[in-house]
RNA sequence: GCCUUUGUAGCUCAGCGGUAGAGCAUUCCCUUGGUAAGGGAAAGGUCACGGGUUCAAGUCCCGUCAAAGGCUCCA
């Protein structure tokens, strides 16, 4: 059975409808609003205008209320192909209209003069009410087939949307809007957005105690606490075992560079938006380092290379520093100073596909071990009209071509998005979807002909001959930050007992039990296991209560019978009560559930 | 960067022209309690910051900073 397009579905009517019936209500509230494009999108839909000035709570209520009326008018909506001089007269007042009606006749082209949509010689109108939009459609037959309570546009906040999603244009003001079929469908989708909320990593991470951002230290410069410190380095303890079990050396190199060695890579004139300001010391110039692969470089020019000593594989955990848009910034999702787990690997020819295929291995390893199965690989190429990139032709063949050949190889799902490439090559990217279904690229592994042509690497080839070797760049977490926020998130904060900051909570029952707790808690800890014990004045209820809302995986309750015993009393943050256990049985378990990687909290 | 909204105690929020409030957290006292908040008290705020209007400003206006939701951007 084939699963019905969204374009073909019922709701994508409603929600289409609900757009134009949205427009209609906010002409009657603003009758001098310019009115842009209102498409369906997932979950709801949108409508962008041009207002006099931006509406307020009162004016959205009133829209809302006054689309409930023109929903129960049981309104048909009636299609009707007109000319384009008829469609020109009827828009005459609206400019954002009548540039739609000139693409649309004259065929739309993008900006280098590529048709990318034919000449229309007949335009469709749609009308409901009083309300003609031009539309392709479709819609509903008529308003009565929506139902008046399953929609709501005062959910979100009114939004700026640039006209034709260009900065330069006209700034419009786009009001979204949530559409359903039933008013229970609507109700759980505001339910689903708290829930979101509740799973949201910068509202887990003051919750959590992981991370904080203060505007002293400067925005997107999050400071990591103790707990969030331990989650990212106990991820990054086992990416930089991971490697060291695959070949990969480790490499260290300074936060600045030389302005000219950003200049030799190429970096600096394509990206000087997004760096921060050059530091001038003497007649040199430094940058903050945006970026590791320059550095990394250096490394391996630095002494004559033979084909022997390849692949040479080199693994840093560093930090770059990029002047991102204030706008742009994120809890730990989009930050000015990240961490990326940055390797570079040089390698022969014939080497490449064989080592992209590894490095490809390793990102799906490190999202298998998580179990992140939600996220899309795309294989990014460059945009044939553009000129933002360096290298030969030939080079961005070979380079796109090894991508494909590894994924076809591996069998990874994929689709292919021009325009995607880095300035200095193809790459496979992995993308994962937030809680807010914000879509972020986390791991990533980049073929790349045109560095080592501008650094001239060379190594020495079986015949005596120098050859240029291939780089590839690569990141399975693509960066620290990122990687946790969204760690946070698809975990919603209770990690798997080998991430969580504080693996086990030992709570005694009374004061004269938290001898034996710190006992047990050494004991445990000396064994390489993070145990808290909470010795505070609560009583052992409000300890459960609070080491369940820090999501700590084992709760570990001790009183007289555990001391006779040599017990503790095993809860689970599931509620599930395991009961006393030795505690050797315990340290066992522990032991091999973390050994494990186990997303499950017993064996 | 742009549009809109928001900014009151460590956290979550109430107050919206007339001498700063609650709950949780913190500190102290009582309570020693076997699996989702025991009781009491204290302390804690130049109401983001800077201007302005007013007899009087968390409360109205302007600016700055920061955050949120979008847009643009994303090596």
């Amino acid at each position: 059975m084939s699963e019905q397009r969204y374009e073909d579905s019922k709701l994508y009517r409603i929600r289409h409808s609900l757009a134009h019936i949205m427009a209609q209500a906010m002409l009657e509230r603003f009758p001098n609003a310019k009115i842009a494009i209102g498409p369906p999108i997932e979950d709801g839909f949108y409508y962008d205008f041009e207002l006099p000035q931006s509406p307020t709570e009162e004016d959205l209520k009133w829209v809302e209320t006054r689309m409930k009326k023109i929903i129960s008018g049981n309104h048909a909506f009636t299609m009707r192909e007109v000319s384009p001089e008829e469609a020109r007269e009827m828009f005459k007042d609206q400019p954002y209209k009548l540039e739609l009606i000139d693409d649309l006749v004259n065929g739309r082209e993008d900006e280098n003069g590529s048709q990318i949509a034919e000449p229309a010689s007949q335009l469709t109108f749609y009308t409901q009410d009083k309300f003609t939009d031009l539309c392709r459609g479709p819609h509903v037959a008529s308003t009565k087939e929506i139902n008046p309570k399953a929609f709501s546009i005062t959910f979100k906040p009114v939004a700026g949307a640039y006209w034709r999603s260009d900065e330069n244009r006209q700034q419009l003001t786009r009001i979204y809007g949530t559409g359903w079929e039933t008013e229970d469908q609507l109700n759980d989708y505001l339910h689903r957005l708290e829930e979101a909320k509740r799973r949201d990593h910068r509202v887990l991470g003051e919750k959590l105690g992981l991370f904080v951002i203060d505007p002293l230290v400067g925005k997107g410069l999050p400071l990591w606490k103790p707990k969030g410190a331990m989650l990212r380095d106990t991820l990054e303890r086992w990416l930089r075992q991971t490697q060291l079990d695959n070949g990969y050396l480790p490499v260290v190199t300074p936060h600045i560079g030389n302005l000219n060695l950003y200049k030799t890579s190429g970096h600096y004139p394509y990206y000087s938006d997004s760096q921060y300001t050059p530091i001038q010391v003497d007649d040199d110039e430094f940058l903050l380092k945006p970026m590791n692969c320059p550095h990394h470089i250096m490394i391996y020019k630095s002494e004559m290379r033979s084909y022997r000593d390849l692949p040479v594989r080199y693994a840093e955990f560093g930090t770059v520093y990029r002047y991102e848009q204030s706008g742009e910034l994120n809890g730990l999702t989009r930050v000015r100073g990240f961490t990326v787990d940055d390797a570079h690997l040089f390698v022969t020819p014939e080497q490449l596909v064989g080592e992209f295929i590894k490095a490809a291995r390793l990102v799906q390893m490190v999202f298998n071990t998580l179990g992140l199965t939600d996220f899309r690989a795309r294989v990014g190429l460059r945009d044939p009209n553009s000129d933002k990139y360096v290298g030969s032709d030939e080079a961005w063949e070979k380079a796109s071509e090894a991508i494909l050949n590894a994924v076809e190889e591996i069998n990874l799902p994929h689709f292919v998005a021009e325009g995607e490439a880095a300035f200095y090559g193809p790459k496979l990217d992995f993308l994962v979807r937030d809680v807010l279904k914000r879509e972020w690229q986390l791991g990533t592994v980049q073929v790349d002909y045109n560095l080592p042509e501008r650094f001239n690497l060379e190594y020495v080839a079986e015949d005596g001959t120098r050859q240029r070797p291939v780089m590839i760049h690569r990141a399975p977490f693509g960066s620290m930050e990122r990687f946790t926020g969204i760690l946070i998130e698809h975990f919603g904060g209770a990690f798997p007992a080998w991430l969580s900051p504080v693996q086990a909570m030992v709570i005694p029952v009374t004061d004269r039990h938290i001898e034996y707790a710190n006992e047990i808690a050494s004991k445990l800890r000396r064994q390489g296991f993070r145990v808290e014990v909470d010795d505070g004045k609560q009583r052992m209820g409000n300890k459960i209560r609070l080491a369940r809302e820090q999501h700590i995986p084992y709760m570990l309750v001790v009183g007289d019978k555990d001391i006779e015993g040599r017990t503790v009393s095993v809860r689970l943050r599931t509620d599930e009560d395991l009961g006393a256990m030795p505690f050797d049985d315990f340290s066992a378990m522990l032991r091999s559930i973390v050994e494990s990687q186990s997303l499950d909290l017993k064996v």
